[in-house]
Parts: C-alpha cells; sequence; structure tokens
RNA sequence: GGGGGAUUUCCCGAGCGGCCAAAGGGGGCAGACUGUAAAUCUGUUGUCACUGACUUCGGUGGUCCGAAUCCACCAUCCCCCA
C-alpha cells in the first residue's frame, strides 16, 4: 500500500492541490514538507499529536520532513477558529515554549543528519524591514480574497486587528522562504490552516513561478463535532509533568463509542488491516478497542513502561483486582491537627478538588470514598497511624489519590 | 476626526438604587441508569470558620444610610459617518 493510499484509508487527508501530482511526489519520497507548529503554550497537546503522527509516516515513507517552529508567527498570532484575540506572549515565554517543544518531537521524529530538520522561523521573519516585505511579497496579496478567506470569516463580526490580519502573510512567507532556501516544496497543516498554507503556494507560484503543493489533515472530532483532545477547555497535554501518563491514557479510554474506530485509524501505527476488523465490533466490546487506542498512544508519547503502568492502574482501579501504581500525595506534618485530618482537608491536598467548598458538595453529593467506603460525613476524620499505608481517595468514578500520612 | 453602543460570575446572557452571590441557557462536577461510552433523569456549580461571614459585576474615584445598578474620568471593543 502506498503511503497515499493509507493516508486515504486512516481518513486523515482532508483538502489538497492537486492529487495526480501529490501522490507522485509523496508515494516516492520526494517531498520534503514542512508543518508549522506556533508555540504558544510549553507543551504540545494532543492536538499536535496528530500532527506529529503524520510527519512520522511520511518520514518512513521516505520524504523529508521539516518541524517549523513559529518563533516568529507566534508574536503575531493566528487568528484562524478563533473569536478572540490571542494573548500576547513576551519573547521570552515564545523562546522558552519553543524548546520545550523541540524536546518533545524529538521522541517522534529522527532529526539526525540528513532526515529531518527543525527550523525556527524567527530566524528570517524578525529580521524583516516592513517596507521591504511590503515591496518583495506585499503586491502579492489581494486583500479581496484575504478578507473572503474563511480564516479570518469568524472574526469579520468580532473584529480583526490589523496585526493577526497579517498572520496569513507570515504563514505564506515561511513556505516561499522554505522553498526558497530548502527546497521546501510541501506543507501540511490542520483543516483549519487551509487558506492560510493556499496563501504560500499562491505566494510561490507568483514569486517564482514553480507549483508548490500543500494538503490539510482532517480534524479530529468527535461525533459532535468539537475539537478532540480538550477536557473541560483543558488541553491533553503531552508533557507528563501536565497531563500525567494516566490522565492521557483515561483521556482515550474514554473516548464514545462513535469515536474509538475513528482515533485509532487517525492515531496509531496498527495495520489498517487490524483496524478494519474492529471495524465490527459493536456494544461493551468497543471497550477493548478503547483499550487498545489508549495503550497505543500512551506507549508512544509517555513509552512502553508508563503505558503498561497506566493500563494496569485503571485495571486494578475500576476492576477489583489489586492495588497497583497510582499517583500519590504524600501529607506532611503542617497538613495534621493533633494527628488527624478531615477529609475535607484531605481531598483539597490530594488536589482531587480545588477549594474545600467543592470537596463539601462532592462529599454531601456522595461522590467520596476512602478505600471503598462511601463518605456521607463531612466531619469524618482520620488519624494519621491509619494512614501509613496510604488511603485510596477516589471522587466521582475517574478521579483516585492515594494518600499517604 | 465626529456620533452612538457595549464591558456581568467558566462561556453566552438577564439584571428594578435595597428582597443580588446575582434569572435563564450552555458547559463542568456529583448521583441514578450503564459498558470507565452515548442518551436520559436528579442534584449542584464564588470562597471560607457554611443556617453566618467575606470577596465579586472592565479600572479608578465619587454621590448615597445603601450601588452590578446613579455621576466623573480612564481602558478596551463594536457600529454608523469621514
Amino acid at each position: 500500500m502506498t503511503i497515499f493510499d493509507e493516508l486515504k484509508a486512516r481518513g486523515l487527508i482532508a483538502q489538497m492541490t492537486n492529487e495526480e501530482e501529490i501522490k507522485e511526489i509523496i508515494n516516492n519520497g520526494k517531498a520534503t514538507f514542512y508543518i508549522g507548529f506556533d508555540c504558544t503554550a510549553d507543551s504540545l497537546t494532543a492536538g499536535h499529536f496528530m500532527a506529529l503522527t503524520l510527519m512520522k509516516r511520511l518520514q518512513m515513507a521516505g520524504n523529508k520532513p521539516i518541524a517549523l517552529i513559529g518563533g516568529g508567527t507566534t508574536m503575531i498570532g493566528d487568528p484562524s477558529g478563533r473569536t478572540d484575540m490571542r494573548k500576547m506572549l513576551t519573547i521570552d515565554d515564545i523562546n522558552h515554549n519553543a524548546e520545550c517543544f523541540k524536546r518533545q518531537m524529538e521522541r517522534f521524529i529522527d532529526f539526525s543528519e540528513g532526515k529531518a530538520m527543525m527550523i525556527n522561523n524567527a530566524e528570517w521573519l524578525l529580521k524583516l524591514n516592513y517596507v521591504e516585505l511590503l515591496r518583495e511579497v506585499g503586491a502579492c496579496f489581494s486583500v479581496n480574497n484575504m478578507l473572503r478567506a474563511e480564516c479570518y470569516k469568524q472574526r469579520m463580526a468580532q473584529g480583526l486587528s490589523f496585526l493577526e490580519f497579517n498572520y496569513m502573510i507570515m504563514q505564506s512567507y515561511d513556505f516561499y522562504y522554505l522553498y526558497k532556501n530548502y527546497g521546501c516544496n510541501f506543507q501540511f497543516g490542520g483543516d483549519d490552516q487551509w487558506s492560510n498554507m493556499l496563501g504560500g503556494t499562491e505566494l510561490i507560484r507568483r514569486k517564482l513561478g514553480k507549483d508548490a503543493n500543500a494538503m490539510t489533515i482532517t480534524l479530529l472530532t468527535d461525533s459532535n463535532g468539537k475539537k478532540m483532545g480538550k477536557t473541560a477547555g483543558n488541553a491533553v497535554w503531552l508533557d507528563p509533568n501536565k497531563t500525567s501518563p494516566y490522565d492521557f491514557y483515561q483521556y482515550w479510554r474514554n473516548v464514545g463509542d462513535a469515536d474509538v474506530l475513528k482515533c485509532i485509524r487517525m492515531l496509531t501505527f496498527l495495520p489498517i488491516e487490524q483496524i478494519n476488523e474492529m471495524d465490527a465490533w459493536e456494544g461493551s466490546q468497543l471497550n477493548t478497542a478503547k483499550e487498545i487506542l489508549a495503550y497505543e498512544l500512551t506507549k508512544m508519547v509517555h513509552g512502553e513502561e508508563e503505558a503498561e503502568k497506566a493500563q494496569a492502574s485503571a485495571k486494578a482501579l475500576f476492576g477489583a483486582g489489586a492495588q497497583a501504581d497510582m499517583p500519590t500525595t504524600t501529607l506532611v506534618d503542617e497538613d495534621f491537627t493533633d494527628g488527624n485530618i478531615d477529609i475535607l482537608t484531605i481531598l483539597v491536598k490530594a488536589g482531587l478538588v480545588p477549594s474545600k467548598s467543592e470537596a463539601r458538595r462532592a462529599v454531601e453529593q456522595g461522590g467520596v470514598t476512602v478505600d471503598g467506603e462511601k463518605v456521607t460525613d463531612i466531619k469524618t476524620v482520620y488519624a494519621r497511624e491509619d494512614m501509613k499505608e496510604g488511603l485510596v481517595i477516589r471522587r466521582g468514578k475517574k478521579s483516585f489519590k492515594k494518600v499517604v500520612g
């Protein structure tokens, strides 16, 4: 199976410039392609993960990836799909974030000599001279067209600053620059990037008279059409310090029935034949598929050992099994008064709940269990001696923490 | 440059000078039902020393016994005219 057919079979392809040409290029390993990552946070997210796997797939097929870190573009902020302006980040923040991205990417992509490159667009964007830029590429952009672009549509009602309006030009310039200096003939990106990407191919055509290609990846959305990779508005991070391997595992373990196969297809490296067999699964059988999904992804992001641990913990907590590894909080002297500690304080200290008020509610509503026993009295107190072995505190169905005194 | 409007709790959005910690919806959380799914139903959703107290309604001052509600200035955004 060619790489193109594989991408297609996995449902990864959303839009592309020229199908025949693209097939020929990527199937024969002739693409030097780039994907841009704006460093708005100090860790990549599950959302970026799909782009990383795509890079890997293409690299395995002999193509050469360029991971473009958006040190320059982040200074501007991509308005695509946003209803408000992004917070302005300082240069120091951006540099720090870029460093973090770099470390995370190295786990997935082989950056050894000649295999792939990592470049920061701050290298050229920050040096641009306004008037020169206007003369060089400004003439190639039609404001009329830009205003029609999908990525600005949503913002036309809310207001779009000139700063953000320029994002497309910067991204287009990147493509142009990479084409000229690194022989980059291809750009991949999320489907929300389509108009920005076309800006680049258009610029290359006008300036150099050459054709470059672009292809977007289907956005990973759940059956309700919402972007995946977020819980309650918070991103699922790849950094284990921001989202623990266990939580990461749980996120995928809990995807809806309708979304499991799609996720497996798009995100894992399991052979398509195997995935197609799973297609017939239904009902509670899908739980097995979810386990596979969660395990595979955790393994890729955090390594096999962490994946095993997360899976073991999950099985132990939800099944009957023995106590397994699980996140632990160790209490210190100050947490106790006269050698005792009350349930509300425990919940807060364990980070299972953000405030005592919520702890109170959780207990009053019967959502708290300690070592399998439901706690209903908010005044319940535990003695330190009884906590040497640790108590398993459970809040709701899915949050657990072991607390040791 | 001129004129008009907006800014409310996680989001959208109501809000009479006292009865406002602030309607309603969304989202979140918990419970029931389940398969660690979805849908549905119920409860809950500022904080704390929780039948009470404290801090919130863009910011700063002011009027008043009392302000999210009135006044002044500042900031940000939107719309119309140029």
